[in-house]
DNA sequence: TAAGTCAAGTGGACTT
DNA sequence: AAGTCCACTTGACTTA
């Protein structure tokens, strides 16, 4: 099974679906994405929201007619190993045919899981799609799942795992940023309350501290009508 | 081979 | 009750 896939570059996406590349290439963006990764620091910011549903649109479309054929996998109810395309073509001569069966003969002894690799261009729509919203509504993940040849779940999952990936990054680089003095350091506290009674003026006592960026968006997930994140930096204050 | 990455698993909280 | 969220954890896989 792992032979039997369709092999499309990215420079294929790329000439058949340029006005989706605006400028720089795949390889730059996605890659340069990579790299800021790695580093820790902020993944592209929005790239401009106007006409991104269209640049979407025409990208899904070219994703879709490239990447039909490539999945030998039938799709299953679990939404495991349909897409076991590997990120780079080495990759995928060394790919074990394990991947594509969950379960062989025997399923209950050979409980392996499976970890499907999402294809480079599977990836970058995904990131694309991220960048422009970090919730998906049914419709709205169906559609793309459907594009990218994924499971309504996993479309889920990969967006569940990245915005918490972006929340462990950005919690890392607060903590970074932070001065190492501030982290533990002793700090008097004053007594409010001693046998009962108030030992304070309330005009004494400290407004309360703003709390970080990702605290202060915490937890809409049925707000998907508000997607501040569209619009810049309001709210979210950029996430990144 | 240890460390890092990442899709998927788990479990509690929450909304509809 | 079903569905989705977050906050981890797990296990397969890659890379230095």
């Amino acid at each position: 099974m792992a032979n039997n896939r369709t092999s499309f570059s990215i420079h294929n996406i790329l000439n058949q679906g340029h006005e989706c590349g605006k400028n720089g290439s795949f390889d730059e963006e996605y890659e340069g994405e990579k790299r800021t990764q790695d580093s820790g620091s902020s993944v592209p910011v929005n790239r401009g929201a106007e006409s991104a549903q269209t640049r979407i649109s025409s990208c899904v479309l070219v994703l879709e007619s490239l990447s039909s054929d490539q999945h030998s996998c039938e799709e299953e109810s679990t939404g495991e190993d349909n897409s076991l395309e590997r990120r780079h073509d080495h990759e995928m001569d060394q790919q074990k045919p394990q991947s594509c069966s969950f379960e062989d003969s025997n399923p209950k002894s050979s409980k392996k899981r499976s970890r499907a690799a999402f294809s480079h261009a599977q990836v970058y729509e995904l990131e694309r799609r991220f960048n422009l919203q970090r919730y998906l509504s049914g419709p709205e993940r169906a559609d793309l799942a459907g594009a990218l040849k994924l499971t309504e779940t996993q479309v889920k999952i990969w967006f569940q795992n990245r915005r918490y990936k972006t929340k462990r990054r950005q919690m890392a680089a607060e903590l970074a940023t932070t001065p190492t003095t501030t982290l533990a350091k002793r700090v008097a506290v004053k007594v409010l309350v001693r046998n009962d009674q108030r030992q304070y003026n309330t005009e004494d006592l400290p407004s309360p501290s703003v709390p970080p960026l990702y605290q202060s968006f915490p937890y809409y997930p049925y707000m998907f009508c508000f997607q501040p994140w569209i619009s810049g930096n309001t709210l979210s204050g950029g996430m990144y």
